[in-house]
DNA sequence: CCCATGTCCTGCCAGC
DNA sequence: TGCTGGCAGGACATGG
């Protein structure tokens, strides 16, 4: 559920709430969603860790931690992370908390329990746990029109497949590929080959767009987003075409079209996307 | 390389 | 009212 504006807006409320926070407890209550190490050695690894950083990479979220260990988080499609005091009520699906030495917790719910999380010595966690496969961060400044470009080049995928697999661009999920490819004019359908430059700018900027957009509105918030305070999102007000299917388009008023591309929803307007 | 499909889970909603 | 099927923000494996 979680991409990249949602894990970004986590990653932003909640680093001040839990750094130079030492790690006193773990509580798991669903062992399988940790993947790596086995739940034993979590538990026994994770206390009198010391949260240094947090960092975002694709849809990942990433505690640095003292003694060179990092913990490594992918939220699935309903996965939450919330600080939370202890006297606060306990949500239904709550898998695994985390105390800190002052008594503040990040609890993590998880409906679905796709979410999963790594622990390990740094480098080699973060290969474990597939974040040397990942794409380019579209914000960041090595992601050019160029860049796109070399990426599109030679695949004969639609667009909307291109963009919702990670190891090109990462951090886009069914919501905002969508977006973006609504904001560029650019049917979800086309082959990624056949764009021409003009194209591939507007895209590379679409992409931008909508991924700051998703950041500056706090992340979208359809069912179960909420951030590291708990709070909902607003980008779910500003969707031009994602789940919108049957409703005017807002440029042109032609009704939105829904269609399943590799098995996922798509949304788009087939009047001004071509 | 690409594609469609199935799988992991639970909850919700529309339709009968 | 209750049941059923389809669908949901992700990612991976499999077989063609």
């Amino acid at each position: 559920m979680p991409e990249l504006p949602e894990v970004e807006t986590i990653k932003r409320t909640l680093e001040p709430k839990v750094l130079e926070l030492t790690v006193e407890r773990v509580e798991i209550r669903r062992p399988d969603i940790i993947c790596w190490p086995s739940a034993g050695e979590f538990a026994g690894l994770l206390p009198g860790r010391k949260v240094l950083s947090l960092q975002r990479r694709g849809k990942y979220l990433v505690w640095r931690l003292s003694g060179n260990y990092a913990l490594i988080w992918h939220l699935g499609m309903t996965g939450r992370l919330v600080f939370s005091l202890p006297e606060a009520p306990q949500e239904l699906h709550t898998h695994l908390i985390l105390t800190f030495s002052g008594g503040q917790e990040v609890r993590f719910v998880d409906v679905r329990r796709f979410g999963r999380c790594y622990l390990g010595q740094s480098e080699k966690i973060w290969e474990l746990a597939g974040l040397d496969k990942l794409g380019i961060e579209p914000l960041s400044e090595e992601f050019t029109p160029q860049k796109l470009k070399e990426i599109l080049q030679g695949r004969r995928r639609s667009l909307k497949q291109l963009l919702l697999d990670q190891r090109y661009v990462s951090g886009l999920g069914n919501i905002y590929s969508d977006e973006a490819l609504f904001e560029a004019g650019i049917h979800p359908l086309r082959q990624a080959s056949e764009l021409i430059d003009e194209d591939i700018v507007r895209l590379h900027s679409a992409i931008r767009k909508v991924v700051e957009s998703g950041i500056v509105h706090g992340g979208t918030s359809i069912r179960d987003y909420v951030n590291g305070e708990g709070q909902q999102g607003n980008h779910q007000d500003y969707l031009m075409v994602y789940g919108r299917a049957g409703q005017p388009c807002v440029r042109c008023g032609t009704p939105v079209q829904r269609l399943k591309i590799g098995g996922r929803s798509s949304y788009f307007c087939p009047q001004c996307q071509v």
